[in-house]
DNA sequence: TATGAATGAGGCTTCATTCAT
DNA sequence: GATGAATGAAGCCTCATTCAT
């Protein structure tokens, strides 16, 4: 391996980075530190001067989604007002994340994780809030633009909106990831939006 | 220890029983053989005189869900001819079957389960995809009935509906079981049957 | 009384050759007590309605080996007075009964076995001392009718003549049975034969 | 235990070594992980550093027994040109070697390991095919000096010479390692050198 | 006589983590 | 900063054997 010595923040970001996309293809418990270490070219041991356990690792990229779901959302908004255009952007961007965001299912109902490390599920959870409070904002500026029906509970439609992302990973990942989820999502996008548009 | 001695089909639903628990309560990963006999009062090999392996446990697990859905399925469908009342009480089964419901995801997402056995995956599959056929012909009925707009795909609306499970069970879960879930459902609900409601 | 003490004789008999083809055919570990009940007809705790332990059942297999080879011994010296034709038609029976006779090195070689009952081990070294002696003899008379070389040790004839057992067993074990014994076995008798026929 | 770390190779020798004698004791079977380590003075889990499996280091343990092999054929005849002195030493060490030789059979007749992983047996075989024609090869030479009478098939007359080592190891082993393997491999010899000698 | 449930010891292996170098 | 040996807890599973029926 390249006994290369990287500086402490690279080398956490790299590590991030491969933890994410670990967990995304094979799931919390795959992601061995010794695979980690393999990934990254580093003696599993090594780890362990950039992270403090398996599970700082985990919290870390949690963080990493977290960050690139405010990203979205921010970029979202600076393409267009309209808060439906928005909604679908969003939709859009989900749908191509999709893999990445199945490790948060994975990282979530993870044994060991979540019962033993309850930072982990609370993380979790704030990082959730944060994207539901981001879509409920859009869609209570359309509901002031008079763009979305003004009679439903923009929390409520919130959840329904977010509803989606599980949903779809959920089939796609039982599906042995066959099932078409853009093709779903476009359906499943004009039905909520004829149902929430404005008359 | 009880020393007691059951019959096979005893111990075998007290076990299945317990494991459903168990992986509700800490995923698959910590349904350890151990804790599992533990829990039900025998010896960890003596479950191995009931089933075969961990996964066999673990699939008797997701037909015990697959059945107790059925069930409800048909139960709902007795009850009333009305599909905004059949899909009301549906919502409410789900919903009090939360705590059982959060094992399919730990068992979907458990990793070591879906990777080394695909069976399980499949079998998982199976059961998702007979809950969505069942919603869709609940749906489709409504629509032929007059009850439910005709200008929407019924089987996307089954997919939406359907989408409102995972969505609780998360936000159920990730909140430590704190989120309101009744409540929620009950808005969500609300949505989507003003939204779907024929004029 | 005496009609039932025969059939616990049979089923003995029955439980003993069981084991003896399941030993010669996946060893001593393989001969679980649950494979060997299978084999029989009967639930593994009922064997021990007729013998106290697996070890016994090794022990009985033994025996049987040992009368067989006795058995042989006395055919062998009844056909002809010969000692050169007997010891051909010997080797001739020992090759055919070459499948049964790995069960031997199994039973003397397997761990635990020989290791944790030394029993076992007496009475392999017994049915060998006694085919020795057998083999020793035939020479013996072989000589005093000079029809063998008498200026041969009969005792170490009789072990060299023996050590073709082993031999042959191995290599035809070894290779994957598919080492021709037969062939082998004839030529190597040649050999010894014209090695210590009286001139 | 002794917690001294020592270099790879250094271990990877000394688990070997410490196998290979646990075996002769033993049998595979009862080279049990947890035996060979404490044989070493490590915990069971360390083995896994420097070897992948138990069935590994089972197969180092055969090379081990090759290489010995081939350095002693080397050896014989670097020590003299003459065919029967030759056999006479290949002889002497056999039975010097011949608590470790047990090993082999332990190895080829334990079940589970040559039923389960042919490999080894495999390797087991080409041991004893290399260790066979290494005696040819000395008897062949024999002939053609003129040592060894050349009315023999030099290849079954390696057989036969061969087959002294386990007709011994199973004497030695049955005996509880009283039998004088000297004293018979002795006799046994003077048959076998006057045998075959050239006239 | 036979069964079937239950046991307990033992077996192999994985993995996060520590520590001396 | 990085390594590699070592650990200990935990995990799944097999099997001879016992015991109540």
């Amino acid at each position: 391996m390249a006994l290369e010595k990287l500086d402490t923040e690279l080398r956490k970001d790299q590590i991030v980075e491969a933890a994410l996309s670990l967990i995304a293809a094979h799931g919390v418990r795959r992601l061995s530190m010794a695979a980690l270490a393999r990934r990254v070219g580093l003696a599993p041991s090594a780890l362990y001067r950039h992270f403090r356990s398996k599970q700082a690792i985990v919290q870390a990229a949690i963080r990493l989604v977290a960050k690139r779901a405010k990203e979205s959302m921010r970029e979202v908004q600076s393409v267009t007002p309209n808060s439906l255009s928005r909604l679908e952007l969003l939709l859009g961007w989900i749908i191509r994340m999709i893999r990445e965001l199945e490790a948060m299912p994975r990282i979530v109902f993870s044994e060991g994780m979540a019962t033993e490390h309850p930072e982990v599920k609370r993380q979790a959870y704030e990082v959730l809030t944060s994207v539901l409070q981001g879509i409920e904002e859009i869609i209570r500026e359309g509901q002031e633009r008079g763009e979305i029906r003004g009679d439903f509970d923009a929390k409520s439609l919130a959840v329904m909106f977010w509803g989606m992302i599980p949903a779809s990973v959920i089939l796609w990942h039982v599906s042995d990831e066959e099932f078409d989820v853009t093709r779903q999502a476009q359906k499943s996008w004009e039905l909520f939006r004829d149902g929430i548009r404005a008359r």
